[in-house]
DNA sequence: AAGACGGGGTC
DNA sequence: GACCCAGTCTT
């Protein structure tokens, strides 16, 4: 049963199989910075930024001599941002204490930073052929259907289950291609919605699909505590149009990442009368002129929170008239580019040209 | 064991 | 609006 599970798996994926080009490559290095970039990230999104991470940076020293500024900026719109302060880390790592050569065992490579269990698993599965199973969310839903498991996938006695699983289907004479099948295949056929049932190769030893439960597996708890935040951003312009911003260090969304100085708020405000900011109180005593920029307030979803913000530009003479905190950078309309922002900021810059 | 962490795509 | 995506780290 195993075997004949990954040999049509198998089958299939050879047929069926997109061109991608970590595919095409046994080098540890780049099929690492692909399972980076493709975590909780669909190929089509990643697939520019591993080109563009490869063409800057070919191999494991070069990215770990870069700076942690110019990796940031190239990540910049994939999300979840840990993931690259992580890359940065682990490639020091791999640098340092690896000699350059990366780890070579499922084992050794869950040591590195944001190399958790799948992507250890992907890593010496692709690059070593090392017999262990990969689980990500594909696996988890090809299995739940084939097998017609109703654990939720997320809890902890799911995980246990599944990845229990994965290893009795696992072909250990061909691991590195059998984890590429089943991920391919959850991927292109056997998708969330609407999966291609009457053409898999599966279907007829499919719990799932015998007994037209498709649509109710896998079974996933969800528990998502959405909040809003309000953002109100303060863009100081000086008369020769620039603007102060700084770096994002809390800990917080958007870590390392740049913004205009920030007032948050418990709702939106309508004048900025109602919000104080230590740069008000430093540049512009004397009550300045300012104005919203933004007609709407813009909405931003992430995960676990909605983001309402407004923009208020606030008109000042010259910044060396006052003694800026030196956390705080003088940007104009070019040199913003250079760092990473998020796409809520740069969104709001391409729609609002503020040059002259 | 539960929360936090982005942005894009689909239905 | 809800769900999903080649998950990991922190608390």
């Amino acid at each position: 049963m195993n075997i004949d599970f990954s040999k049509l798996l198998i089958d299939w994926y050879l047929e069926n199989k997109r061109d991608l080009p970590w595919r095409k490559t046994k080098n540890p290095y780049r099929i690492w910075l692909s399972e980076i970039i493709l975590q909780q990230t669909q190929v089509k999104q990643g697939l520019p930024y591993y080109n563009r991470f490869l063409a800057n940076y070919d191999n494991v020293y070069a990215l770990a001599n870069a700076q942690e500024d110019d990796i940031m900026k190239l990540w910049q719109g994939l999300g979840y941002y840990s993931r690259a302060r992580n890359l940065h880390h682990a490639a020091k790592t791999v640098v340092n204490t690896y000699n350059g050569e990366f780890p070579k065992t499922y084992k050794e490579l869950l040591k590195l930073k944001g190399v958790g269990d799948y992507t250890a698993a992907a890593i010496a599965s692709f690059a070593y052929n090392e017999a262990v199973p990969v689980v990500d969310g594909n696996v988890y839903r090809v299995i739940s259907r084939f097998f017609g498991i109703d654990i939720p996938i997320n809890s902890t006695e799911g995980q246990k289950i599944f990845k229990e699983k994965a290893k009795i289907l696992l072909d250990k004479k061909r691991p590195a291609t059998h984890n590429q099948a089943i991920m391919e295949f959850g991927a292109l056929m056997c998708k969330p919605k609407s999966p291609d049932c009457l053409f898999c190769p599966l279907s007829s030893d499919c719990v799932a699909f015998q007994q037209n439960k498709i649509k109710e597996l896998p079974v996933k708890l969800k528990k998502l505590k959405r909040k809003k935040r309000y953002f109100n951003y303060l863009i100081f312009q000086s008369e020769d149009k620039k603007w102060l911003i700084r770096q994002r260090l809390q800990k917080d969304i958007w870590q390392k990442l740049f913004e205009f100085p920030l007032v948050e708020s418990k709702s939106t405000v309508s004048s900025l009368n109602d919000i104080s900011h230590e740069l008000m109180d430093i540049c512009a005593a004397d009550g300045p002129r300012f104005e919203r920029l933004n007609q709407e307030t813009y909405k931003h979803v992430l995960t676990h929170q909605d983001i309402y913000a407004d923009f208020w530009l606030i008109e000042i003479s010259n910044f060396n008239e006052f003694s800026i905190p030196e956390d705080y950078v003088a940007v104009d309309s070019q040199s913003i580019r250079k760092f990473a922002i998020p796409i809520l900021i740069d969104n709001f810059i391409n729609q609002h040209i503020l040059e002259d």
